[in-house]
DNA sequence: AGATCTTTCTGA
DNA sequence: CAGAAAGATCTT
């Protein structure tokens, strides 16, 4: 008897094991998948992780459904990492096999209805439901179970389709779809006959049509200039002829058509053998760092603004390179590969593969491929967190670029892993080296540079010597109160404006918020439109005439009047993005002024038209959210204007002002970065600020010394770890009750810091009311031991029947 | 996640 | 009291 253990992709912390036969047994590896059958009947990739011979006793195993691969697809390293995330981010093992594959390789069986042939029907036998799903039939030839929730309007179809199953009207199939389809690219040669030269010259004579004539001598022109196969497109664009002329031709067997199986992510291959110069500080740098990791795994590059961090990541990616290792690049978001890729692709050509959620599934599968079997084409992976997934199985350097980002920690869907030290650990499974960089530094990577747990390099000048930007600080209260604003635009900043844009230079304007304004308010009454189903105000978007949840995405038209007292004095508060667009375009009317935030910027290559469109000095004046905070070169650029720095600063998270201070720095950076200086204006409330005052002296350590200070008084990272537990349910006293319950006998059983229950600032979402607990684990405190413990009592606050509904969302180092 | 079995709810 | 919706349970 033999056996396999498996994962399946659901949320499921058990293996399950499954019986195979002898020979399955020994043609199956670890890391291979094989089609399951699970529950009533579904069929799922599961991924093999053990192969035994213990019989279980509980229960009879099934038999798998098929083997897919031919070779494991996963590498042992990676199935390890799995086990540990799911361990330390307290996720089931399922929750990170499903986050961790290209959907593409996660295929799952869709049911299928199909009618039975050759039987006669009386419909008379058939209820108004069958009869409409037999109805349905006779128009297609099969329908998904969504389907026929569709048609019938309900939502338990099972039983109807049951009824029709027993009456031999209709049959039920699994089936699995694949979805990966590599992509053919078409190619055109001509018919072997044509080889001989009079052939030739007597075809083109016969051709009476002057477009086949033209097509055919274009193909011969394209044949002489270069050697490589020609494709159909390349054809068609260079005679300029339509393509049914082609499909004639290839019908009376002058041409071939033939497809070549083909890499969608392609680069051209034009390795330009730049020789890359360090400055002198990057060339210490860079010594420093080969030093660094002489004696530690980990080191950071803390190096300002434009001091050319790349560069230097460019000379160890060498390094590696030589040495035959796989590199992973890991950056924050999307937004910075579109540079990044085309400066790595200047030095290191085709060795470059780009890992991405906005690329497609087959485009995913393709660099998951190349990197399975260590093709040079992938030796480079530059990716966002998932990238960390990929199977390396040579891996010697990881870069995390912009460390501070929070975007490497993922939020929504388990697994909630932080991309940067999942990342540390990995590399330590492979002895490979990892360099963290950033201008501004998390709290906790810091900290481990001055204890020594990391290596630190510092790069204080920027790249060609350009001195940092001047800051200067404007006091909102006092312009409003002498009358020196217009509308939210200070006139020192519009007058800053003015000189940028006569000298042919270009201003970005900063204001983290989308939308035009967060709310509406009636003046009469007050009153302030809510979402139905969430605990917020609707915020107002101008261009839509709408009135949006930025929670759930629920919508409705901009109202005319009052619903509460029908008073048509309706005034928007607070400002986002839209406002300050249409405000500056009365202020600058003759100007190109773009945006830039979530609205803008949601399909695949909007991000790069407008960036593109900036780069090309088209577009005068840019206006964004944070998006525009990472890392992007412009060399243009003379000015920066933040509308309002204060509405970071006031968030109810321990961490607002070290993000604060982060986030203005990393916007201010985008100033004055070819030779000239740039300025930087700040709008704000609080001149004084602490935050304010250290960005604007450029004073890192100053506002790292502080905030470590009080992340100590007040028992924060990096003097403890913390777990956030969030419970949600539709009825209110059961998650109050719940939470309370829970908060207490955590409290009792741990002897460290519980926090809560809370009521969060939304506490509905979707119509489920959510309730926080955090849990501080101090350092000296075992994290595993603790984390065992918590995990006992959910399992028995799921054991009390009244508490089971509630959902728990369980996030460690929720920060 | 999704099928199925069980309990509760709704409206006569 | 039926019929349907919501909840609980289990999947190897």
């Amino acid at each position: 008897m033999y056996f396999i253990e498996v994962i399946i992709p659901l949320s499921l912390s058990k293996t399950f094991t499954y019986k195979v036969s002898e020979k399955e047994y020994f043609f199956l590896k670890k890391g291979m998948r094989v089609a399951v059958p699970f529950g009533k009947n579904k069929v799922y990739t599961a991924l093999v992780i053990d192969l035994h011979q213990n019989s279980p006793i509980l229960y009879e195993p099934k038999e798998i459904h098929e083997i897919i691969d031919e070779k494991p697809i996963v590498n042992e390293i990676q199935i390890k990492h799995w086990f540990w995330i799911a361990s330390y981010y307290m996720c089931s093992i399922g929750d990170v096999y499903r986050g961790a594959m290209p959907s593409a390789l996660l295929l799952e069986s869709e049911t299928i209805i199909t009618q039975k042939k050759d039987i006669e029907v009386d419909e008379k036998e058939l209820t108004d439901d069958e009869f409409l799903i037999f109805e349905a039939l006779q128009h297609q030839s099969s329908l998904k179970i969504q389907d026929v929730i569709g048609i019938l309007n309900k939502k338990t179809v099972l039983p109807i389709i049951q009824q029709l199953i027993s009456k031999e009207v209709v049959s039920l199939h699994e089936e699995i779809q694949e979805v990966y389809k590599p992509k053919l690219v078409k190619y055109i040669r001509l018919h072997p006959f044509f080889e001989k030269e009079e052939e030739l010259i007597s075809l083109l004579d016969s051709q009476k049509s002057e477009k086949r004539k033209k097509i055919i001598l274009a193909f011969f022109q394209l044949k002489a200039q270069e050697s490589k196969p020609i494709s159909v497109k390349q054809l068609l664009e260079y005679s300029n002829i339509s393509q049914s002329v082609l499909k004639v031709l290839i019908e009376n067997n002058v041409f071939e058509e033939y497809a070549i199986q083909m890499d969608r992510v392609n680069f051209e291959e034009n390795q330009l053998d730049k020789k890359l110069v360090l400055s002198k500080f990057q060339e210490t740098a860079f010594n420093q760092i080969e030093n660094q990791f002489k004696e530690k795994e980990v080191c950071l590059l803390h190096g300002v603004t434009a001091s050319g961090k790349t560069e230097i990541y460019i000379k160890l990616i060498e390094k590696f390179i030589d040495d035959g290792k796989q590199i992973l690049y890991l950056l924050p978001e999307i937004a910075l590969t579109t540079q990044l890729v085309t400066r790595l692709t200047e030095y290191f050509g085709n060795k470059v593969a780009v890992f991405h959620s906005k690329y497609s599934n087959n485009e995913r599968v393709e660099v998951w491929q190349n990197v399975l079997k260590s093709s040079e084409t992938a030796q480079i992976v530059i990716g966002a967190r998932s990238a960390l997934f990929l199977p390396f199985s040579n891996l010697g350097f990881i870069i995390v670029d912009e460390e501070h980002e929070q975007t490497f920690k993922q939020q929504d869907p388990a697994p909630r892993y932080h991309a940067r030290d999942s990342a540390i650990v990995l590399a330590n499974s492979f002895d490979a080296k990892i360099l963290l960089g950033s201008a501004t530094p998390s709290i906790e990577t810091y900290h481990n540079c001055l204890s020594g747990k990391y290596g630190l390099v510092n790069l204080k000048e920027r790249y060609s010597n350009v001195p940092l930007p001047e800051i200067e600080l404007i006091d909102l209260k006092d312009n409003y109160f002498r009358k020196k604003m217009n509308g939210h635009f200070s006139f020192s900043l519009i007058e800053k404006i003015t000189e940028a844009l006569s000298n042919g230079e270009q201003v970005i304007l900063f204001q983290n918020r989308r939308g035009f304004s967060p709310v509406l308010e009636c003046l009469t009454c007050g009153h302030i439109p809510q979402c139905p189903q969430c605990d917020v105000s609707l915020t107002y978007h101008k261009i839509k005439n709408q009135l949006r949840c930025h929670y759930c995405g629920y919508s409705i038209a901009k109202p005319s009047n009052c619903h509460q007292c029908s008073s048509l004095d309706l005034e928007t508060k607070g400002f986002g993005t839209e406002q300050i667009e249409l405000e500056l375009k009365s202020l600058f009317p003759e100007k190109n002024i773009k945006r830039m935030d979530q609205d803008t910027t949601r399909g695949k290559f909007s991000f790069e038209k407008i960036i593109d469109g900036f780069k090309n000095r088209e577009i005068d004046i840019l206006v964004g959210t944070q998006m525009l905070a990472k890392g992007l070169d412009f060399d243009n650029v003379s000015l920066v204007g933040i509308l309002n720095a204060d509405n970071m600063l006031y968030f109810p998270d321990f961490r607002a002002f070290e993000r604060s201070f982060q986030m203005i720095t990393q916007v201010a950076g985008r100033s004055g970065r070819a030779e000239k200086r740039g300025k930087v204006i700040i709008q704000t409330y609080n001149p004084l600020h602490n935050i304010i005052q250290q960005v604007t002296n450029n004073d890192y350590d100053g506002m790292f010394k502080e905030q470590l200070y009080e992340r100590k008084i007040y028992n924060y990272p990096p003097y403890c770890r913390m777990i956030k537990l969030t419970l949600k349910h539709r009825d209110f006293e059961k998650v109050k009750d719940g939470s309370f319950w829970l908060y207490q006998v955590l409290k009792q059983n741990l002897n460290i810091p519980v926090l809560g229950p809370e009521e969060p600032a939304v506490s509905r979402i979707r119509n489920e009311y959510i309730r926080t607990i955090i849990i501080k684990i101090p350092n000296d405190n075992s994290l595993q031991g603790t984390k065992k413990t918590i995990q006992k009592i959910l399992n028995s606050f799921d054991m009390v029947s009244q508490y089971r509904a509630i959902k728990v969302v369980v996030n460690v180092d929720n920060y």
